[in-house]
DNA sequence: TATTAGCACTCGCAATCTTAGAGTGCTAAA
DNA sequence: TTTAGCACTCTAAGATTGCGAGTGCTAATA
């Protein structure tokens, strides 16, 4: 096993990775020689780039081409050989000014992707999880629709708000229904929503048999509530900005890959599956290329780091560019932004 | 003014449109001759082909092609021209099962829409009005947030719902605000939302003085809700799917110019403003190219109608394609879509 | 032993040229 | 008014060429 590379060589690549960025075009044996600072000739490079190419890390696209990183390539390079600048005084202060602690949480994640959108010139996207797992129920509320449907509010946490519709067997008056509502308040609100979920299911399922009437309906209704996952929460979880950027990239230009994105962007549950993995990972994370498992990314790369509060990834933000990018610069970017966001979200609470 | 076409141009008009539309070539005077079914000599089609280029109606990409329509060509083709085959039984009868009025609006919309693409392999759009004009405050409620903070939720028919927050002087108890609530519902629920709108703004502001504290404290709060254009139904009108689509069209094909297109779709505004337009217009409305006065939607059309409850237009819905797309199988599916829905708004009325 | 210079060779890219085919416009005849 | 004929134009697709960049290999060098 050859996987142990000289420091010369892990140089040159490093040079030629930055030359690649840099330019998008192959590097071939000389500029390298030259750029490189060593004193070497184009012949030693020549040697040591025939190492790189056997070890994976570059390849040429044609006999008389120089040579361009492949994913193994930019992987060395985002792990060990990358040196980033971090953001300056200045910049993080420019960046705090953008992410206030108003609005809903929607907003927030709409003007953070925008924002890291414009900022990298890259798609900007950032995931809300369906409903964090410790947000307590503040309130529950119910109000009469016709055709025996009933509306069911509930207030989580300060400021989000879900509403669904349930079915029930007859018609129920207002009153009715605030009796019902009054009674679930009282055992529930405040709790955690897992909790909840629990206490409905279980619990109060099993005493049901015996007590008031009122009781009883209260919590079939509650069980529908809580059962279904709720469809507003459940889709619009995911925010993407600036996708059209990525249509600015040479290596984007053929219109099929292209198209192939773009659908994978549509899909969502794709990506989210795909971010949900990075949730576990603590900082920045990167994924280089098809590394996802999705043929689509292909030439992809993405940049993400979670967002937390007290200390529970929240969430997971990120820019998706071309595997082509300039990380030095991208990696800091994410990595304030996921800080501010948490910071914006923890003075908000 | 030469505007007048002579029966046999038109003919040639439409099968050449036809030709093209078919098959994206330029059609030349032989080809032209022999489909026309006329009895003529490609000859004299040529010099049929001079006049329509004189009109506008034709040009040729360059000195030895053959011609291919203007915009202009479009328009009278699908002004005068075409012949449309209205769906047979059968189709219409499968398009129906598509759309029931169950779900809310948005979701209505969505599968609308994406139901448009699928058939047409274009991209499908549905707008929402903000919020009828007609439609009426069923209830309000108001809920203490912290930080002086108050959510009001608006119920608005009978499944729509609103949540707002609004910021107030002190903090208020659970039992002062549905005080207030009770007083708003009094005087306000069952009303159409502009009536009171104007009730809120007008009258009841000018008799506040003199009025019980409690009271007074709910008109301020009412102000607010309904004075901000509630975020939420105010972005979230308008749906598209199957962009993507866009991208497998030839005239299409041009990168900067797919980008152009995608950004307008992005933006929203610009074509919320352009579907405004047809709102008035009665039955299937047609857009061609650059008439709209968006350059980006240079080589595309699109096919809109409203739809409609009780003789009101609600809202409207469509597809964009390229300019090159079969009319005549695009119009009547649009038609039937928008009467469809029309239909399902009713009876879940 | 590691490095270097030299050299033949490969390949892609762009420019140039060629050819075939499609289609036109014009003119003169029917 | 229509048609046939013909010269002309233009494009798209191949084929050919030269250039430049870059490689791999070998033999000489430190």
């Amino acid at each position: 096993m050859a996987e142990e590379l000289g420091e010369r060589a892990q140089h040159l690549l490093k040079v030629l990775e930055e030359s690649y960025i840099r330019s998008g075009q192959p590097v071939g044996s000389r500029a390298l020689a030259r750029d490189s600072g060593l004193d070497v000739s184009a012949a030693t490079v020549r040697n040591a780039m025939a190492d790189l190419e056997e070890l994976g890390m570059v390849k040429s696209p044609h006999t008389s081409a120089g040579r361009i990183p492949t994913n193994k390539g930019y992987r060395m390079f985002v792990d060990s050989l990358l040196t980033i600048t971090p953001l300056n005084e200045r910049e993080i202060m420019t960046m705090r000014g953008q992410f206030s602690g108003e609005g809903s949480k929607q907003e927030l994640a709409t003007s953070v992707s925008s924002y890291l959108s414009g900022i990298t010139a890259m798609a900007g996207m950032v995931m809300i999880p369906r409903t964090a797992k410790r947000s307590s129920l503040r309130h529950i509320e119910f109000m009469p629709l016709s055709d025996n449907r009933i509306l069911a509010i509930l207030v989580i946490n300060e400021k989000e708000v879900q509403n669904t519709v349930i079915r029930v067997d007859r018609h129920y008056t207002a009153a009715e229904l605030q009796q019902s509502a009054n009674y679930l308040n009282s055992e529930l609100a405040g709790r955690e929503l897992l909790d909840v979920r629990h206490r409905i299911l279980k619990e109060l399922r099993e005493t049901k048999v015996g007590m008031e009437q009122m009781m009883q309906q209260a919590i079939t209704m509650a069980e529908q509530v809580f059962d279904q996952p709720s469809s507003s929460s459940n889709s619009d979880d995911f925010v993407m900005s600036g996708q059209t950027c990525l249509m600015g990239f040479e290596e984007l230009s053929n219109i099929e890959k292209l198209r192939g994105l773009f659908e994978a962007f549509n899909e969502k549950q794709q990506i989210l599956q795909l971010l949900d993995r990075c949730i576990d990972g603590d900082g920045v994370q990167i994924f280089i290329g098809e590394e996802s498992g999705y043929g689509v990314l292909n030439e992809c790369s993405m940049v993400t780091s979670g967002y937390q509060v007290d200390g529970e990834v929240l969430g997971i933000l990120g820019v998706i560019g071309p595997t082509r990018m300039a990380y030095e610069r991208v990696i800091p970017i994410v990595d304030v932004t996921a800080k501010l966001v948490s910071a914006a979200l923890a003075q908000s609470k």
